[in-house]
DNA sequence: ATACAATGTGGGATCGATTCCACAAATAAA
DNA sequence: TTTATTTGTGGAATCGATCCCACATTGTAT
């Protein structure tokens, strides 16, 4: 490993010349520069990133905590935190939760360590416990997809996603509404999405019956589950039926086809996510695309400039776009 | 930040016996570790990783190298290679290159100057000047997916599964079997997996039509298209239809409904990759299962192998499974 | 002419750990 | 009792960069 001082004795300067040709700080007369600079051509020379973290306690890393990364939205979001943090020199740490909350905790403490510059946390939860983790680390943290006080965050506008869906169902003449969820403790998710859903119907004056509303977890054969449950319940049949997500939607799709139910005519399906195979399956699934990728650039972007310029904490909140396609 | 210093210090005790309390080395008496592990169980202190690497030229981080994070192959096998580097305190450095041939060797420097330990490539070609470029690195490379000489790998049996679902049509009396394959740049998946549907079908005296075999890329569309291709062609129609991957003949499967042809009475449809959807699908997907996550696993096993104790140059080749559905 | 700023360079301290080595004390072997 | 050996500890060098500061040289204003 060739090092700055070899450069320095190479190029027949000291090794403070050196780093002012690598930084582009203070005073270098052209010659030296360009002798260096011929000397680390010749080389190969790069920096060691350790010692220079050492001494400016800067790593150019970012860590980013998922709770998988086998689904759609924690995917698209990384690629554009990568595609905005790759731009400024910037890599990402990966640390994988598996769904696992501990994890979470444990894994903003391992960054710490790490020494990262930043932390990006794609959020399943709000916990009390992890939020005040949040605000006692010493670097700057970025929650995607979820709200909280007193944090930077990009989050999805769930609410009226939700009540956009709703009122699409109740255009085309449905009263009659069902609605699968999540566990509430992933507020935007399972509480928001399902407000949202609860209200619209109310503004319409539509009831909701008990057994139209389901609880799920995150994949496709609880969204099956959900849907059977639904179907084989006593009461009335809902003719409509909102997935807070696109895997639940075609779970539930999986299930009323097998059931001989025609979608739309006989059940109409929704769901939120706007996931590659929505579109490929049949008939084309309604849906809602909250341009993860986009969140993830916007987060990389508030990580950045709150490292750079120790700017104030910044919430936003994107847009989401109705897709309309076949399964309404 | 607190730092060793501060801890001995506060022990009263010398930097050199808190180091040998934190590395578990020498000698040092229970008085004294006692006294130290108290101290740093009070402040909370965690060494700093940075000063700690500069000295052992050791980072416990390993770069993965990846075309992309939005299909499933990729997720897995990270996922694979996450789980088995967490269990040996390791971390992954994500570069995402999208597909850009160019971005692969660039990261493969960038990594080097990050000095990770290790490097994972999940490839997609084998060009001479990336297998070059590997075996001039100072630190191990395992590549996945792709076969090399000299250098370490994960791969799968390409060649055998291709002949496996070829002659599983051929089982169900399908003669004219057609072939949507990728570019021959990727010589696993563009190269083997046409050969082996060659070889099998040459084994049965099978002729191959020309326009029966066409060439995709690695989407959805793509595969819709050489379907198309396929039926809108002169020539004699197959009756069966081999994509090389999931996504192929999901995009087939799209084409070939939307014209009215039923699946498999019409046209039979296989794919290689065993992806979530295709259980959803209708009619459910015939496939190959490649237990993407063990091969991350093992890449990742390979890896700390090759770095704890240099071991020589391993390869491994991953065994396959057939899931019959519907869909042949 | 002198004073003062701008330009350019190198030495040395520093970041926070590890690790070698010298040395002291306690214990075992001769 | 003397000599080895084991056990325990701290000092100092080191890893490879950055960066402050002192100092030299040149140019400009007074």
């Amino acid at each position: 490993m060739v090092t700055i001082k070899e450069i320095a004795e190479m190029a027949q300067v000291s090794r403070s010349t050196v780093s002012r040709v690598l930084n582009d700080s203070g005073y270098v007369s052209e010659e030296a520069r360009e002798k260096v600079e011929q000397v680390i051509e010749e080389t190969g020379y790069v920096p060691s990133q350790y010692a220079k973290s050492l001494r400016t306690k800067r790593t150019k890393v970012i860590g980013v905590i998922l709770p998988t990364i086998q689904t759609e939205t924690p995917s698209r979001i990384v690629t554009g935190l990568g595609k905005e943090l790759e731009e400024h020199g910037y890599q990402i740490l990966l640390a994988n939760t598996n769904h696992d909350k501990e994890k979470e905790l444990e894994y903003l403490d391992l960054l710490k360590v790490r020494q990262v510059d930043g932390i990006v946390l794609i959020a399943t939860n709000t916990a009390p416990n992890l939020i005040e983790k949040i605000k006692e680390l010493p670097i700057p943290v970025v929650m995607i997809g979820q709200e909280a006080e007193n944090v930077m965050y990009v989050s999805y506008n769930d609410y009226d996603a939700a009540r956009t869906l709703t009122s699409l169902f109740i255009q085309k003449g449905h009263k009659k509404i069902g609605f699968i969820g999540v566990d509430e403790s992933d507020k935007a998710v399972g509480i928001l999405r399902k407000q949202g859903y609860y209200d619209e119907m109310q503004a319409h004056g539509l009831p909701v019956e008990e057994n139209w509303v389901q609880k799920a977890v995150f994949n496709i054969d609880s969204g099956y589950d959900a849907m059977k449950k639904i179907h084989t319940s006593e009461g009335v049949l809902p003719s409509a039926v909102f997935a807070v997500t696109d895997r639940l939607a075609i779970g539930a799709m999986s299930y009323l086809k097998q059931e001989g139910l025609r979608i739309p005519e006989d059940v109409a399906v929704a769901g939120i996510g706007a996931s590659e195979i929505s579109q490929y399956i049949h008939p084309k699934l309604t849906t809602i695309d909250y341009q993860n990728e986009k969140a993830g650039e916007e987060a990389a972007k508030q990580l950045l400039s709150c490292i750079h310029s120790k700017k104030v904490k910044e919430k936003m909140i994107l847009d989401y776009r109705l897709i309309e396609r076949d399964s309404v």
